[in-house]
DNA sequence: TTCGAAATTCAATGATCGTTGAATTAAACC
DNA sequence: GGTTTAATTCAACGATCATTGAATTTCGAA
């Protein structure tokens, strides 16, 4: 399998961060993003409620060639989670403020509860 | 003149403000409005050097139902300023380090000197 | 009351966006 | 091999976007 394209941080201008940020699904996924990041688990396939399996990959893609996510392929599957470190190098403080904003959003699409838990990867 | 439209801040959605700082032109604006806003001073025709008037008035108009900035009428004229207090209380922060993240960006149209010397509205 | 400056509005353009559904790829598993 | 699962790609659609230039509104000043 060819691997994804991911952008050089530096390349990466802050009006496309902004433009990928401009959609309820993006920010839906990112918050998601944020509560599981560490454990490096989120599959794409755990998205489907936000959308269809099309859009999903669209919208993936947006975040993924704005700099703000990476993917990593494992067998058919993949992965998603967020250039944290990057991101805070190239723009301090930035995504923190962004992911907390859009976590107080009461309209943005929401992942189940057994994702918080941490029964998913278990 | 009937007076210019401002959406109450509670209406406002992340994702709104998101695509408002989605273009170079707006990002720049910001960033200038940002840096005379305690005096109130900067008026549209300031940023004649960022585009042509009309699509000025397309990038204001952005910015000002996105609810970042607001407008007030004087004669013909209109003077800009950010909506600081009442961002910061819907959105903790995020104003901030968006426009700390605009203003390392080198790739944004600025002002003149004669706006950081404060030359202007004297 | 005419003139000029400030800014908006309008119509038109080409580009990009979000979304759909069907077709396609690629790997895992029997 | 054949099937299933994960995800992408593609073509199409209407909607919004950024930009242009010309026409218009509004007010201040001569």
């Amino acid at each position: 399998m060819k691997p994804v394209f991911h952008p050089d941080i530096e390349d990466v201008a802050p009006a496309d961060v902004f433009g990928a940020l401009a959609d309820p699904i993006r920010l839906g996924i990112l918050v998601a993003l944020s509560d599981v990041n560490e454990v490096d688990k989120a599959r794409c396939s755990h998205f489907t409620a936000f959308a269809s399996p099309s859009l999903l990959s669209y919208h993936f893609a947006k975040l993924r060639e704005a700099g703000i996510t990476r993917m990593r392929v494992e067998g058919t599957s993949r992965y998603l989670s967020i250039r944290r470190e990057e991101l805070n190098q190239r723009f301090p403080g930035l995504i923190d403020s962004v992911i907390e904003t859009a976590r107080r959003d009461p309209n943005l699409p929401r992942l189940g509860p057994e994702w918080l838990s941490g029964t998913v990867g278990a």
